[in-house]
DNA sequence: CATATTAGTTAGCATAGCTAACTATATTTG
DNA sequence: CAAATATAGTTAGCTATGCTAACTAATATG
């Protein structure tokens, strides 16, 4: 049997750590696609899960409403998603990434993927197959606990 | 045998994304120290590894010296460092935390565990152990890869 | 139909990142 | 040793992201 809790608190410290310096590297390499973490972060949303309202996208970055809504004027001022009013809801905007918008975050993902992948070849494939694990954890977790906000 | 790179590119992206919305919940809980992520970061480096320049400061958090600058400026608004001049270089400062720092930290630490403790009371202890050699594999490679950049 | 609610925007603030250009101190070199 | 160069930090000014408060426009509700 493990321990129970291997000392939650460290673990907690030095995740948040490890994300704090891990982003700011790989910020550096998404600087060549032109766009900000928080553009890059949206549009890869609505890539992924399709077209969005503005609330639903700021729900989904956790962010604010007004925030998202700079992030989204940025991005129609980049040509890479469009806005189209709701038919039944004219408050209501649709947000979908353009095929401008997918191939850049397609380049970002590629410029990303070979500069991690540099430095992930320094793993072992067990020590990265434990990092996948890892971060599929990491991921079920951050899902429910938009679930369930608990504070 | 394992495969040997179960999707470099899925892992790299998942890692990047986990990353970014950790943090957008994490700094929620620092808010309430009154301080933002980057002075927090550079804090605990001083709390943990001592007294720093500003251009170490700034290499260790892998920022600009100007931002730096601004970021300490901060911290000793906020009286959480005192800054004094090396006597053998005059062009020097000596950077270090105050009591009010280094209590400071703490409690953000204390606000965050919180915080994860009670997300990650919802993992299986042997998930929790898995996250935790990941975090370790994680932070080894960063801190690997500050020492060759590779880019 | 009047009122309340909801969706998004605008204005204004703070933090945090950058580059370029500056000051002041050390070091190197002629 | 004086002059040139290099190094440490700062200042000014830009952009991007986060927020709250106050607004407009549209829908829902009573």
């Amino acid at each position: 049997m493990p321990t129970p809790h291997p000392d939650v608190l460290a673990i907690a410290d030095r995740l948040h750590s490890a994300a704090i310096h891990l982003l700011r590297r790989v910020r550096k390499q998404d600087i060549a696609t032109g766009e900000g973490p928080a553009r890059l972060s949206a549009l890869s949303v609505l890539v992924f899960a399709g077209p969005k309202t503005l609330g639903e996208l700021a729900a989904a970055e956790q962010v604010k409403p007004p925030t998202m809504s700079r992030i989204v004027a940025g991005l129609v001022r980049s040509r890479l998603v469009t806005i189209t009013s709701d038919p039944h809801d004219a408050r209501r905007m649709r947000i979908r990434a353009t095929a401008k918008g997918t191939r850049l975050l397609h380049k970002g993902r590629q410029l990303r993927i070979a500069y991690l992948a540099a430095h992930l070849g320094e793993l072992a494939p067990q020590q990265l197959a434990a990092l996948d694990g890892a971060v599929e954890i990491l991921q079920r977790l951050l899902e429910s606990w938009q679930k369930f906000p608990l504070s």
